[in-house]
DNA sequence: TTAGTGACTGACTAAACAGTCACTAAAATA
DNA sequence: TATTTTAGTGACTGTTTAGTCAGTCACTAA
């Protein structure tokens, strides 16, 4: 891992510790064994650093779930998986998805650029439409239905985090949870 | 609104624009136009002012749900109640929403003790424990059907601010995302 | 009328902070 | 080999910060 990456792991730990306000770029610096002058030679500033933290994990959590879903073709596996592959990326990436979460919530968000964002949730607005207008889905605005997903995801997320199972217990509890969000998006 | 308010109400505002980070204690009250000593007379640290603001706000929307749903008899209207009112106080009161949010997601939750969390959501666990008792709602985990209800009202809300509607359909919305919840939890 | 109280003030301070800078050591390039 | 670029250092600084404190003032009640 080179001093870069080391930082913001470092980071990462730190803020979803103690929070932004609460943690100095010297204790970063410090923790990882790395000068302070360093931190500022890789992140112009301290909101650079978090910026730069955040739009690295979101690009990571995106690969994952694009690589999980690749080979999916029917609706449902896809939805499935933008349902499902969060989960278990966020599973084995807990501070990680809690950084994203902190982040996304505090006015932080604002500071980065909305096409951004747009263009990580794109595709699967296209996938939702799609499946409106194949009539899979029910005739539902699509961002309600795209929100509704990914309520879901944060919602059963949550719930692992506070009672925590054993995987195969997971897994169930992922399909299970699964099932009833299929049940409430579906035209039957 | 005594100085004590002010204070409060300043924070809140400054603090869901710009942050915890980026906002000192100098600038809440400069901008409430209180004298700087005036905040640590009634808050002894910065933290101490961040949790009031916390409960003050989390105990006023509690109140609301309550006095909504206290002429309820059927469960059905009352878990309508629980997922419903939360959304109408949150479109009156968007900044503090906000907060209750950006808060949550923070570090900070961890310094509210568990119970003063628990009192607030025990009385709607023990209603869901009664409906899955009385076969009403889905023999399903009762925190998992909390989970649920819960995120649906946070995505919800979140599409309500991306896409302001006008008032009636505000209503519709809620309403129609509503049945769905229901028909994902209910036991037909 | 005096003594006390609680709300409130704003100048003040010590510590902490983000960010700078002059400097190296090593690697890449010429 | 000589020169430039890149990665990295850590002591340093100017500013900002949370928090203090000595004191004012309106009011109360004995």
């Amino acid at each position: 891992m080179d001093k870069r990456e080391l930082l913001l792991d470092t980071a990462l730990r730190l803020f979803v510790e103690f929070g932004f306000h609460a943690t100095p770029t010297s204790k970063i610096a410090k923790q990882a064994g790395i000068a302070n002058g360093t931190l500022f030679y890789f992140f112009s500033t301290k909101d650079e650093l978090i910026k730069a933290l955040y739009v690295d994990i979101k690009s990571r959590m995106t690969a994952y779930i694009l690589e999980t879903i690749k080979d999916e073709t029917s609706l449902y596996g896809i939805i499935k998986g933008y349902y499902s592959a969060p989960l278990y990326w966020a599973l084995e990436h807990k501070t990680e998805f809690q950084f994203v979460t902190q982040f996304s919530n505090s006015p932080y968000l604002n500071q980065i650029a909305a096409d951004e964002i747009q263009k990580h949730i794109q595709p699967f607005l296209d996938i939702i439409t799609r499946g409106v207008q194949e009539g899979v889905l029910k005739p539902i605005d699509v961002d309600i239905i795209f929100a509704l997903i990914r309520g879901h995801t944060f919602s059963i997320n949550q719930y692992l985090i506070e009672k925590p199972f054993p995987k195969a217990e997971q897994d169930k509890v992922i399909d299970e949870t699964f099932y009833l969000l299929w049940g409430m998006i579906n035209n039957r």
